[in-house]
Parts: structure tokens; sequence; C-alpha cells
DNA sequence: TTAAGTGCAAAGGTTTTGCGAAACT
DNA sequence: AGTTTCGCAAAACCTTTGCACTTAA
């Protein structure tokens, strides 16, 4: 549960030297809570509600020292942005709505995804590569998106 | 082959109305015929040598030109830097080094290929979504880059 | 001939950095 | 008390745009 991901992250920054402020309680609440993956003007945004001085350059430092500490994965988007996924930094599928610009973990069995890496391990191998991680972005239209362009036209 | 691509666009462009310049004839080959997905920073410096005076506001334009002819497909990086691959515009694996930051085409079989878009159809269909396209990037280390690390440590 | 393309420079947007002030440990 | 972190503003970075000049068709 998220709760847990919240209390593992911040033992892990103590331990590791990084100091627990309220800047950084609260990026890692919004970031750990939301739905889908967040850009950091997105984070900043939420942030605005409760800390309304936070500055978008601590958001970066933050993201910054996640990067670090491997804790996050950047997703580079279609126009650039970047969203961050906090919850599980490990190589997954992510869905990305065309339409609105969601991000959302593919939430697909351990088959799946072991199907998957096999195949990355495959395909790296013919072609001499060692692997170290891997982005699987699939691009289409969401659930919800699906209905409003099936309105529309 | 290369040549047959090339002139497969530069016939497309002029029908659909564009122009063929030096300068997009220059861009078009550099692009075709690297090994690897160049950056627009990296065909730039390329044309340097032998169009010293083009701009790179004139690749950025050309790039366009190829997008909105869905005859480019725009690979997002780790840096946030944008490369593009003129040869394969579909959806299919790239390999990224993490260590030179060159990405290449993962060269492998159909079979796989089909692996894969049946994969993502599977994985997209249980999450209610429609498959528009998809990304695969595999990052790690290319074999000259292993090589050096072996070496370096 | 003339509409499209080039190239410069300036603007735009996002991410990073420097540094004095604030705050966690 | 001593460092890290904050937050502002400025810088850095890549990409886009405006506009007069040039050029492909």
């Amino acid at each position: 549960m998220s709760d847990y991901r919240y209390r593992q992250l911040i033992d892990k920054m103590r331990r590791q030297g990084y100091r627990i402020t309220p800047q950084r309680m609260a990026t890692l609440r919004i970031m750990i809570e939301s739905q889908e993956h967040l850009s950091a003007a997105q984070i900043y945004a939420a942030l605005q509600e409760h800390f309304p001085t936070t500055s978008l350059a601590t958001v970066y430092k933050t993201l910054a020292v996640l990067m670090k500490m491997g804790e996050v994965l950047e997703l580079h988007g279609n126009g650039g942005e970047v969203h961050y996924d906090i919850m599980n930094p490990r190589p997954h599928p992510h869905l990305i709505c065309v339409r609105c610009h969601r991000i959302v973990d593919a939430d697909v069995g351990d088959a799946l995804i072991a199907e998957q890496a096999a195949l990355t391990q495959r395909m790296a191998h013919t072609m001499g590569y060692e692997v170290l991680g891997y982005r699987f972005d699939v691009y289409g239209l969401c659930p919800a998106c699906r209905e409003a362009t099936k309105a529309t036209g």
C-alpha cells in the first residue's frame, strides 16, 4: 500500500543522510498518492495547496535526490515533458494516453512482465548488448478518451 | 537499401508540395546514412562539413516537415535529448547505450517483433486501452562500451 | 514570378545553478 | 552549532518563432 512506500522512502532518505523536510514529505505524498505519474510542474501545482511558498527548484532538487537513490523512474512523454514514477522504479510497461496525456502503470500480471523481460534479454543478447533496464511505453487512448472520441467523432 | 529510402522521401516531399532544397537533401542523406539515430544537434554538426551556413533552425524545420509526413519517429532519450529515426518510423525496439548514448535499431527477426506486438495488444487490452503505437527502448551497454568498461574497471 | 524555405536573432519553455536565509539533525 | 536544504532569481539548455532575404518550381 502507498503508506508503506512512503515510510520506506523516508527511512531510506534518512539512512542515506538526506534531511526530511516538510517540502520533501509533501512531495513524496503527492507523488505516491497520485493515480498517475506526475511531471515536475504538476507536483509543484499540487504542492501549492498546502505549501504555497515551495519553489519549483525545490521540486527538481527533490527529484534529483530520488533519482540518485534510484527510487524514481523518468518517463519521457511525447511533448518532451518528463513525468516521474515513484511507485515502481523498476522497468515495467506504461500506458500513455495521447489525448489526455495521463500516464498509468500497465497493471498486468507477473507472467506478462516476465515474458517481457525474457524477450528483452533475447533481443539485447543477439545484438551483443548488456541490458541495464528498459522502457516500454504504449501510446493509445485510455477508456475514458475512447468514449469521448466516439461521442465527438 | 538507404538510397531507395532517400528517393522515396524526396518523391513524397515533392508530391506533397514541399520544396527540395540542398539543405533538405543533405539533412536526409545524413539521417539515412547514419548507422545511429541522430539528434538535431548531431545532424546540424554533420551538416557543417558541406553546408557551413545551414542553421539549426532549418534542421528543426525539416524535422517538423518529416514529422508531419509521418516519416520520422521521435526518440526521447535519457537526457531529454530527442533523436530521430528516419529509417523505420513504425514502432520497433531500440537499443540505447547508457555510456556512449548511441541509439541503434534492435535488428531482431520478425518473429520477435510480432511477439512484441502481440504482447503489447494483450497488455493494453486488459486495461481497456486502444493501442496507437508503442516505444520499446532497452538501456544497456553496447559491445564497444562493454569492452571499454571491462578495461577501465 | 511567387510562394516556400533559409538563417539570423530573439523569444519560449523547461531544467539547473548560485547564494544568502532558513531549518533539520 | 553546523550543514543541508530552501527559495528566489538568474543562467543554461533545447526548441520554436518572426521576419527580411533568398531560391526552388
